[in-house]
RNA sequence: GGGCGAUUGGCUCAGUGGUUAGAGCACACGGUUCACAUCCGUGGGGUCACUGGUUCGAAUCCAGUAUCGCCCACCA
């Protein structure tokens, strides 16, 4: 190895000042875009990353998600893999039209006031302000993303695939159009999904209220009525019966007859179900079927009308009767006065319930009856579980495929249309006679399907898409589907599908159904779900707690990079974990030791020579930890063990090569009489060595692994094997092993333990030298001793070394791998054997006793593999050698 | 009401059949020249929630119990 140009890092790792610089490097070596043509025979790595929303702020589960695939990217790519990773951004319906609306308010508009068209003109004008934002947060976390196909689920490409997806799916029959009671925000004014109806429970009051029967005469009678229980009284305004249970004595005589509702006196018969639980309340329901999801299955069986007494923002409408006009709220409290006022207010109880809120904006959500769009989900649903059950698709970690699976097989039809404007408007078209037409042109259709009436006659659905329509469709549709594009063919089915558990139904069941259905093949191979990142404290991150960790905050303090280790360390799929401070200091530190060792080797670098010598112990034990720890790190990344990855190349960056290796090299390259060709020799180990080590960390931790590369290629191209940018550099091959470098050495690392332990026993000042004797047990431990001897009185702080017999062992000795070992003078003093020995040899008694037990016991012998038994018989061999060490 | 997960040192977490359970942080003791105090060395600290079972052998597999968390669900 020759060695070149001196080259220097400075005193301190700055990310702050190099990271930017360190990216626009990267842009311009183009390095994220994938080759014109993949490499003959290269396997192919393709992430399906979640879009980001395009109004939100990037925050930590953003940075976990960013972390977990721009390593495996960086990891694929130095494979010299074919790989994509794509960025892009959701449109996020729903979600951007909360924030719009906040924007518009402000400048003294509302949605109603501009007009649809006006409307999305200025959501445009919005989304070309916010959609760099996120992109930018990204680069600064170091996402390797290709930003050359970055889209957005609102372009044409996108639009298309909806298009054409919606079409197939009508021309397929699974969509239909029908009534049906649905979940509305009546502050977002549009119909939410199932998904975004977040159920809490809450303490609310059950009433109950009497309703008087029909008399004879036909008026309410007075002093005849049935009693039911309700949560919510306002509703009675759209009552249409009264339910019992069919075996009910309490009532039995009443079914048939009719209750009187009262203030609009519409007469509800009082029907049997065996829905009804005769055990609630007062075992008698009063049926609102336009507002209640029980009472609307149970009015379809009895065929009653659904009266809707509720407008769109969820006041009393004009089948209100005299309460018309009121909020919900108002009308309960108005309705429950009048009621007491008539003596009909029976009673009140504290009652727990679940409520169902608006996901977007925690408003209380309604059931309304309205006409919708389905997707008839079923089919595409079977496909999808039979591809996770079959193992087409595969799920980490392993409990998740449960939740998935459970909830494929209790699915239900997909209402998909939102009475929003930002999004991707249905396709359809209704001609006068109610037929309708769907289109998959970018044009509207000429002539009504059915009729052939001409278009002018023709109107558009108004209703837009569930954003997760578009966003299904994000694995195939970003490369050019439904198009046998070039980017379609090379990279779908991708490899791997990357995000929270917490979007499993959202969007990987949706990607899992509408890809199977447009491209008949699963569209990702591996499901990873990585599990959400908590507050310190644990629960989840929230600004009204003060708790949230701003993962951009974190990059100007500390990096991008130990942000990166931060987020990964100590992790496992699919479980929630909490970052705190302690741990990204710890990461920080890690790179702040990454730095310093770097800064040592580059300026212990001696003059160009060429190599000579026999490389020493530490160097071939060194390379044999590194061809674990490659060989290691590899298997990792290839099973998505990030954490697992990260502990690999931290404790051989850490432990093997700062704490051992460069410590022992600093001792051949100090040595005296060692020649210019070994000190070339040897620093050439600490030079290719480190290079592995930036090669292995790189993918985890870019911006600092690629500073510190620059320079060393700089100092020593050899050891960067002439690659000038790491992040294009290859991964490292499994190098070859060498068990006798390995075991000999940690036999000396352990003696040296042992005789730094010895040392303070004795109580031995922590700086003199100290006068070591070695009774080697045998002619093993005598080598052993000679070719440690450089690194064994340095390292142990001894000197001089010489060999004695057991009959000069004082009390206090120290058994090591190496034979017995104590200090040579002054032994008049450590006549006693300290207690921390005695217990030792208690220690050693004790686990021989159960070793030799267990080797006593027939049944183990005879049933546990011969590799077990060989081990404990070597080991009770070890022990008593020990014991008799320390005699 | 159903399902899933967790329970391992003071804290945050690894560890899916091999008898000696690991890491980082925190703690204690020692360390001022020559990469790093964002550091180095050494050490103490855990009956792996509990009870039973399977096995030669269990933190690990099975059954049950407890506590915590999450998801799903139409008791008005």
């Amino acid at each position: 190895m020759k060695t070149q140009t001196r080259a220097e890092l400075p005193p301190r790792y700055e990310p702050a000042s190099v990271e930017r610089a360190i990216y626009e490097r990267w842009m311009r070596s183009g390095g994220f875009r994938p080759a014109d043509e993949p490499a003959a025979g290269a396997p192919r790595f393709v992430i399906t990353q979640p879009p980001p929303n395009v109004t939100g702020a990037l925050h930590t589960g953003h940075a976990l998600v960013v972390t977990i695939e721009d390593t495996l990217i960086r990891y694929h790519r130095m494979r010299g893999d074919d790989t994509l990773w794509l960025p892009g951004a959701d449109h996020a319906s729903i979600g951007a039209q909360f924030v719009l609306d906040k924007i518009i308010a402000e400048e003294g508009e509302t949605r109603a006031s501009l007009g649809r068209e006006r409307y999305l003109e200025r959501m445009w004008q919005f989304m070309d302000e916010t959609r760099p934002i996120i992109g930018e947060q990204h680069r600064r976390l170091g996402a390797s993303l290709d930003w050359s196909r970055e889209r957005f689920t609102m372009d044409e490409i996108s639009a298309r695939a909806v298009r054409t997806a919606f079409k197939r799916l009508w021309d397929a029959g699974l969509v239909y159009r029908g009534e049906a009671l649905v979940t509305w925000c009546p502050r977002c004014l549009t119909t939410i999904s199932d998904l975004e109806n977040v159920h809490r429970d809450e303490t609310g009051t059950i009433w109950t209220l009497r309703y008087h029967l029909e008399g004879s005469d036909g008026e309410p009678d007075p002093d005849a009525w049935i009693s039911v229980a309700t949560t919510r009284p306002e509703t009675l305004l759209g009552d249409t019966a009264v339910a019992v249970h069919p075996d009910d004595e309490r009532y039995r005589a009443l079914v048939g007859r009719n209750a009187v509702l009262p203030f609009l006196a519409r007469r509800l018969p009082i029907i049997a179900d065996a829905a009804v639980d005769r055990g609630f309340g007062t075992g008698a329901v009063k049926i609102t079927p336009a507002h209640d999801a029980n009472d609307y299955e149970l009015g379809k069986r009895h065929e009653l009308a659904a009266i809707t007494i509720l407008d769109e923002e969820a006041r009393i409408n004009d089948k209100g009767g005299e309460f018309a006009g009121l909020d919900r709220y108002a009308a309960r409290q108005e309705i429950l006065e009048r009621l007491r006022a008539l003596g009909d207010l029976e009673g009140e109880a504290p009652h727990t319930m679940v409520v169902g809120h608006c996901e977007r904006c925690g408003t209380v959500v309604e059931p309304r009856l309205s006409v919708q769009w389905f997707i008839r989900v079923q089919p595409l649903a079977e496909r999808a579980l039979a591809s996770v059950n079959e193992g087409r698709t595969e799920i980490i970690p392993a409990h998740l495929k449960k939740v998935y699976v459970h909830w494929m097989e209790n699915i239900h039809d997909w209402a998909v249309g939102r009475q929003l404007w930002w999004g991707h408007r249905i396709p359809a078209w209704f001609c006068p006679d109610g037929h309708v037409t769907v289109s998959d042109a970018e044009a509207e259709p000429d002539a009504c399907a059915e009729c052939g009436i001409s278009r002018a006659e023709l109107t558009q659905e108004t209703d837009i898409f569930d954003t997760w329509f578009s966003s299904g469709l994000w694995p195939f549709s970003t490369l050019g589907w439904p198009e046998e594009s070039p980017d379609f063919a090379r990279f779908y089915p991708t490899t791997v599908m990357e995000t929270g558990y917490d979007i499993l139904f959202f969007w990987v069941a949706r990607m899992m159904m509408l890809g199977l259905f447009c491209t008949d093949v699963e569209p990702f191979r591996i499901v990873y779900l990585h599990g959400l990142v908590q507050a310190a404290g644990g629960g989840k991150m929230s600004k009204t707690k003060g708790n949230v960790v701003d993962p951009l905050q974190v990059v100007d303090e500390v990096g991008a990079d130990a942000l990166r280790v931060s987020l990964v360390a100590g992790t496992s799929a699919g479980h929630d974990q909490r970052l705190t401070r302690a741990k990204i200091d710890g990461a920080r530190n890690f790179t702040n030791k990454l730095w310093n060792v770097a800064r040592f080797v580059l300026g212990a670098q001696p003059e160009a020579a060429q190599a000579s010598g026999e490389p020493t112990l530490a160097e071939r034990w060194i390379g044999s930890r590194v061809a674990g720890g490659v060989q290691r790190a590899t298997a990792q990344l290839d099973a998505f063990d990030l954490a697992g990855y990260a502990a690999t190349v931290h404790e051989l960056a850490w432990s093997d090569y700062a704490d051992w290796f460069v410590e022992l090299a600093k001792l051949e390259l100090r040595r005296e009489g060692a020649t210019a060709g070994e000190r070339a020799r040897v620093w050439g180990s600490l030079a290719v060595t480190l290079a592995d080590l930036l090669r292995l960390l790189h993918p985890l931790m870019p911006f600092v692994t690629e500073e510190i590369w620059a320079t060393l290629h700089a100092a020593a191209p050899d050891a960067t094997r002439g690659e000038d940018l790491l992040m294009m550099a290859s991964w490292p091959a499994p190098g070859q092993g060498d068990e006798t470098a390995e075991s000999e050495m940690s036999d000396l690392m352990a003696a040296i333990r042992d005789i730094r332990n010895l040392r303070t026993e004795a109580g031995v000042p922590a700086g003199t030298w100290q006068a070591l004797v070695l009774e080697p047990a045998d002619q093993r431990q005598r080598d052993a001793i000679e070719r440690g001897l450089g690194y064994l009185g340095p390292l142990a702080r001894v000197r001089p070394i010489t060999f004695g017999t057991s009959e000069q062992r004082p009390k206090l000795v120290a058994a090591t791998p190496l034979g017995a070992a104590w200090f040579g003078v002054g032994t008049g003093e450590l006549e006693a054997a300290s207690e921390r020995r005695v217990q030792q040899v208690e220690e050693l008694q004790a686990a021989i006793d159960r070793v030799r037990g267990l080797l006593g016991n027939a049944a183990f012998v005879e049933r546990a593999p011969e590799s077990v038994v060989g081990r404990e018989r070597a080991r009770l061999a070890e022990l008593q050698a020990q014991l008799q060490q320390l005699g």
